[in-house]
DNA sequence: AAAACGCGCAACCGCCTTGGT
DNA sequence: TACCAAGGCGGTTGCGCGTTT
């Protein structure tokens, strides 16, 4: 036995959706609210399956979206976020304003993919693979659910020597079950990506190596512990500098009280964020100078 | 001019989590 | 506690269109 299909198929339309469907659509969402798509195609007389209206909502109807030219910013931006992120496009998707994960996935796999990742791998070299280590959460994103979701993020830090300046990254890093390819910077590539690859290379290493046999172990560790020893573990050496801040963790506040889809740390909104390490990868506020 | 090719994007698929009962 | 429906997500597919041969 098969499993069943997520939808009554037979007579159901698929394929491109047709200005006429999209009236409809756009027009019973705008009169009744989103929701309810299991039956919302009967309601609104499409002949369309629930996901299908959903997905044509989100990703195609919604007015606040900005569709097309996606700019250099945002192009950092995303490159960014997936460095630290991995393939979680919902997640991208929140910190681009009117960009659909859909559409980020398509433009990372189409443009950014090729632009970036052939260029961090020598040529005869294959790709080390690292076996994922927290188990990637798929499905319904409720807000205890992002709650917890929030709390596997562990900020990471990495010290680097830029010139004579030493540098503290701080780097969000869930490491979903995800496959990454890690690769050491090549000699032509540019300084600011080859950093920010260090960055992303040594956590997954240090994820493996140091703070994987805890996590691999099953036990639920203390958020709040995992998150200082990974901290504290991942501090790396770049440029023949290192440093530990495993002081100033403690005097962190750890209490991640959020509802919110990303990391909060309260403020005027629910989706504020202190200090995201991408935010802006050359402005100098990313990054603390010591 | 036409066929072949490649790319971008919309849509689908199947798995997973959540929340209600 | 178990089950089920609904919703959400990432991966994949395939169509349409522009470019190349």
């Amino acid at each position: 036995m098969g499993r069943a299909p997520c939808c009554e198929k037979i007579g159901l339309k698929r394929g491109r959706w047709t200005v006429e469907e999209d009236e409809i659509l756009n027009n019973y969402i705008k009169t009744h609210g989103e929701g309810s798509w299991r039956s919302l195609p009967k309601n609104a007389g499409l002949l369309r399956c629930g996901k299908s209206c959903r997905l044509r909502w989100i990703n195609y109807l919604r007015s606040d979206l900005r569709r097309g030219n996606i700019s250099v910013e945002e192009e950092h931006l995303i490159t960014n976020l997936h460095q630290s992120l991995g393939n979680r496009w919902s997640l991208i998707a929140a910190h681009l304003p009117g960009r659909t994960d859909n559409e980020i996935k398509n433009y990372w796999n189409s443009h950014l993919s090729r632009k970036i990742l052939p260029s961090r791998r020598p040529m005869n070299q294959p790709a080390k693979t690292i076996t994922p280590i927290i188990n990637k959460r798929k499905g319904r994103t409720s807000q205890t659910s992002t709650k917890k979701t929030n709390k596997a993020y562990r900020p990471s830090t990495v010290t680097s020597t830029v010139g004579n300046q030493k540098i503290i990254a701080q780097s969000d890093e869930p490491h979903a079950n995800q496959q990454t390819k890690v690769d050491p910077c090549v000699s032509d590539e540019d300084e600011m990506i080859c950093f920010i690859n260090n960055i992303m290379d040594t956590d997954m290493i240090t994820m493996v190596e140091d703070g994987g046999s805890t996590v691999a172990t099953g036990e639920p560790m203390s958020v709040i512990d995992e998150g200082k020893q990974a901290m504290v573990s991942e501090q790396v050496e770049v440029g023949g500098t290192s440093s530990s801040s495993a002081d100033s963790f403690d005097n962190w506040d750890w209490d991640f009280d959020v509802d919110d889809v990303v990391l909060g740390f309260g403020g005027e909104g629910d989706d504020i964020i202190l200090s995201w390490p991408w935010e802006s990868i050359t402005d100098d506020d990313n990054f603390l100078w010591v």
